[in-house]
DNA sequence: CAGGATTAGATACTCTCTGTCTCTTATTGA
DNA sequence: TCAATAAGAGACAGAGAGTATCTAATCCTG
C-alpha cells in the first residue's frame, strides 16, 4: 500500500522554497508557470545543469531542482535525459549559419567559420557530446548539414573572385575542415588550438582547393600581402 | 545486522551451475580459475558480453556471469567498467600495425590500411566508442599512434618508388584517411562503405601527397585533370 | 464570473546498476 | 601438512531513471 502526499494540508506557504533555484522571488511561492515561459525555464535550466555538471552527472532531479519543480514536469515534454539535451541545446545554441563571414578572402572567411564552429563546441563539453551520441546512436542530420552549406556559399564567393576553381569542389572537401576540426575536438576532448586550425586551412583545404596558402606555408599565419 | 551466506551448507554440489555460462564442463561444479587463466576468461567474457549488448547495457553483473564467476572478481582487476571495456579491447583487437601492407601501389596500400581499420572499427560498436569516450575523457594516446607510423611506411616506400614527393606529407595528412574514417564512424554510428574510403583516399589524399589517382576515375570520380 | 479542464509541482515508489564488503572454501606453495 | 591467498557467492547501501498518484493553481469557455 502507498503511503500517499498530504491530503488537505496546503505545502507550507512559508519557506518551501526549491533548495538553489534561480530564486523564486521571495519569500512567498512563486506564482506557477505554464507554456512557452516554462518551457523556456526548462530548457535554459537544462543548459546550465549541463554545462555546471556535465552530460555524465545531469540528472532529471537535478535539472528538476534548477529550474524549481520536479521530474515530472520534464518527463511531460521529453522522454529520456539525452532528448532533453538536445533540445536544450537546440535552444541555446546560435547556428553558424545565422551570420556567413564575407572578409573577401577565402582563408579569412574559412578562418572565421572553424572559429565560429569551436566556440560553439566550447560550450558543450566532449563529455556532453559523447554522452549524445552514445544515446542518440548517431548525430543529428540537421547538425550535421549546416556547415557545408555554409562553406559552399563562402566557396562560391571565392570561386567568384576568381580564388578557387568550383569544379575542385567536392562535397566531402566542403566538408573537410569542419570534419577535422570536429574529430579533434571528440578525439582529444579538449578544445582545439589555433594552430590546428591553421594546420587545418593552410595543410590541407586551401590547397585542395586549388588556392595556394596566401604568402608562405609557415602556416599560423603569413606576411603582408600584396 | 546483516543476513549472511550459507554458513556451513556447500554450494549445492548437483545442478547449481551460473545461467548461462559458457559451459562449466558438464554437471558438476568447474575447478576454480586462478592467474592468467582466469583473467583471459574474465576480458574474453567481457569483450563478448560488449559484442553481445554493446557498452550502454555492459553491466558488470552481466560479465561476471558470462564469466561464470562474480563482480567481486572483476573489481579486484579493473576499477571500473570503462577500464574493463578498455582492458577487453587491447586484450582482444589485432593492431594494425601487425601487418603493414606492401602491394607496390600507394592507392592499394592505403586502401588496405583503411579497410583494416574499418574492420576494427566494426568489432567495435559506436555506442561503444562513445561510451568509453565519455568515461575516459579522451581516447588513450596508444591507439592513435599506430596509425600515423603505418601511414609513414607505406608513404616512405611509396617516396622510393617515386611515387610522392615526402616533402609535401605532413603529420597531419598522414593521419588525415584515418581522422576521417573515424569521424565518419563516429558521427553515423555505421560502418562506413567502400565508396566513401575511395572518395578519402582519391579526392583528397591522393591529390595532398601529390600522387594522381591511378586510371579509373569511377568511383566518385573528379573533374578531367591534366 | 462560475465551473470545468488542464497540468504544475510535490512526493512516493519500483527497478536497475554501481561499487563495497563479508564470508566460506578451493588451491597454491613453502 | 598447513598457512596464505584469492575465487566465488551473495548481501548491502546509494544513486538515478522512469512511472504513478495526488492536490491545487491557472486557464478557458460559456
Amino acid at each position: 500500500m502507498r503511503i500517499q502526499a498530504f491530503k488537505t494540508a496546503p505545502p507550507a506557504p512559508t519557506s518551501s522554497a526549491p533548495p538553489s533555484a534561480p530564486a523564486p522571488a521571495e519569500g512567498g511561492r512563486r506564482s506557477r508557470r505554464r507554456g512557452t515561459t516554462l518551457e523556456d525555464a526548462l530548457l535554459r535550466a537544462a543548459w546550465e545543469e549541463l554545462s555546471a555538471v556535465g552530460y555524465s552527472k545531469l540528472t532529471m532531479e537535478g535539472v528538476a531542482v534548477r529550474a524549481g519543480t520536479s521530474k515530472a514536469v520534464l518527463y511531460r515534454r521529453w522522454p529520456n535525459r539525452a532528448q532533453l539535451a538536445l533540445a536544450a541545446y537546440r535552444h541555446r545554441a546560435p547556428s553558424v549559419a545565422d551570420q556567413i563571414p564575407d572578409t573577401g578572402d577565402l582563408r579569412d572567411d574559412v578562418m572565421a567559420v572553424l572559429r565560429h564552429l569551436r566556440r560553439s563546441s566550447e560550450e558543450m563539453s566532449p563529455d556532453t557530446l559523447h554522452g549524445l551520441l552514445a544515446e542518440l546512436r548517431t548525430m543529428p542530420p540537421d547538425l550535421m548539414e549546416v556547415l557545408p552549406g555554409v562553406m559552399m556559399t563562402i566557396l562560391r564567393r571565392a570561386a567568384e573572385r576568381g580564388e578557387v576553381d568550383l569544379g575542385k569542389v567536392t562535397p566531402r572537401i566542403a566538408a573537410l575542415p569542419g570534419d577535422l576540426l570536429r574529430h579533434q575536438f571528440l578525439i582529444t576532448g579538449r578544445s582545439v588550438s589555433d594552430d590546428f586550425l591553421s594546420e587545418i586551412v593552410d595543410e590541407i583545404f586551401l590547397p585542395l582547393v586549388g588556392a595556394a596558402p596566401r604568402g608562405g606555408l609557415d602556416a599560423t599565419r603569413r606576411p603582408a600581402d600584396e
